[in-house]
DNA sequence: ACCTATTGATAATA
DNA sequence: TTATTATCAATAGGT
């Protein structure tokens, strides 16, 4: 359609190419455009010409990453499956480093013990032991400390550190350190909907 | 171009809309094929007709996800922002609990008890205390069950528990329980590479 | 699907 | 780039 009929090959004259790809591109988006108002039907069309120069067209009330989205369902193709995997190896990981920490503590509380070894609980008798030791001398410097203030303060709360009730524990450690996360995290009613992606709520809780 | 021309407008018989669908649809195919070979452009077309019928056009040596993350490139926009900020989210999650969980093992070792009040060491120490009886109950469950089958096999490897070297914990730890990841996982050389995503290596070791 | 009169797109040119 | 226009290509409507 022309002064002349052209063969369907790259044309090499830089400039001629550049001339014909504007008149093209201008040509393919006015049919895009009529496909999608005269067929009512959807799409989306991205262009780069040779220079790298980027041109897209997309059906109205869309866009193109929505055009994607379904073009993914219905072709199957994940699109971007590589850095899903990149995210999914990740996770992972995470979650099986997760699953190791909490199981060293919970044999930490003497519980899930069956799996050990005796050099391996000797070991961890020991380290607890010695920890132990480390714990007691820090109450005793904090109490120490504490009692210092109060003596400075004079009066009030003088009761505080009297506190021996044993229950505390799970309330101490819910508050005021990391194992909160222990049991917040096994009530949290609801997680990142990752369905349809190979991660379900489940897989980051607790076991 | 036809036997009359049409106004640009949704045609309203499904039968000639579904006919001028594949008609154009072969049209504008065909002239993005002519676009990529004459101008040496890439592009990806992508068409769900009213009824979902689905087809595509993709330039030679690519693919449309190619396309597609070039497209992202240039046009700056992140197709697929809301599907990372899911995971993100959960990645980040998952990384605030497992620093938690490891200054809870931290503590559990005699460290980072600075944060804690006298509470929650109290606590804590009652905690260990009781879980360290719980080992130790397990030990000698071990060691007379091991006494029993030596018995039985009356020879060899008598000395093996008997060995009493504390120096093994860390060992014990590493080679049998959840604890070798807090170590291991320092070491180890290559994590999977998210750059660019927010997330670098260094977030997932233990600061 | 096929046909073909007709409109639409565009190659060459300025 | 933009405009012109002679030609070729696409396709609307009918079979």
């Amino acid at each position: 359609m022309g002064r002349g009929k052209i063969e369907i090959k790259k044309i090499e004259n830089p400039t001629n190419r550049q001339v014909t790809y504007s008149k093209r591109r201008a040509g393919i988006m006015k049919k895009a455009s009529e496909l999608t108002v005269l067929c009512d039907a959807q799409l989306s069309l991205v262009m780069f010409s040779s220079t790298g120069k980027f041109s897209e067209y997309c059906s109205p009330s869309t866009d193109s990453k929505s055009i994607y989205d379904r073009y993914q369902q219905v072709s199957g193709i994940n699109l971007w499956s590589a850095q899903y995997e990149k995210m999914q190896n990740t996770l992972n990981h995470l979650k099986e480093i997760n699953h190791n920490l909490r199981r060293e503590i919970r044999q930490r509380m003497g519980e899930d013990l069956d799996g050990l070894e005796i050099k391996e609980l000797r070991g961890l008798e020991q380290n607890m032991d010695e920890a132990l030791k480390l714990v007691r001398n820090r109450k005793y410097h904090v109490i120490s400390t504490q009692t210092d203030t109060y003596k400075k303060k004079e009066t009030e709360h003088a009761v505080y550190y009297v506190d021996d009730d044993p229950s505390n524990y799970d309330g101490a450690l819910a508050l005021g350190n990391g194992s909160s996360y222990l049991y917040s995290f096994r009530t949290q009613p609801s997680q990142p909907n990752l369905q349809g992606m190979g991660y379900g709520p489940h897989d980051l809780r607790l076991a």
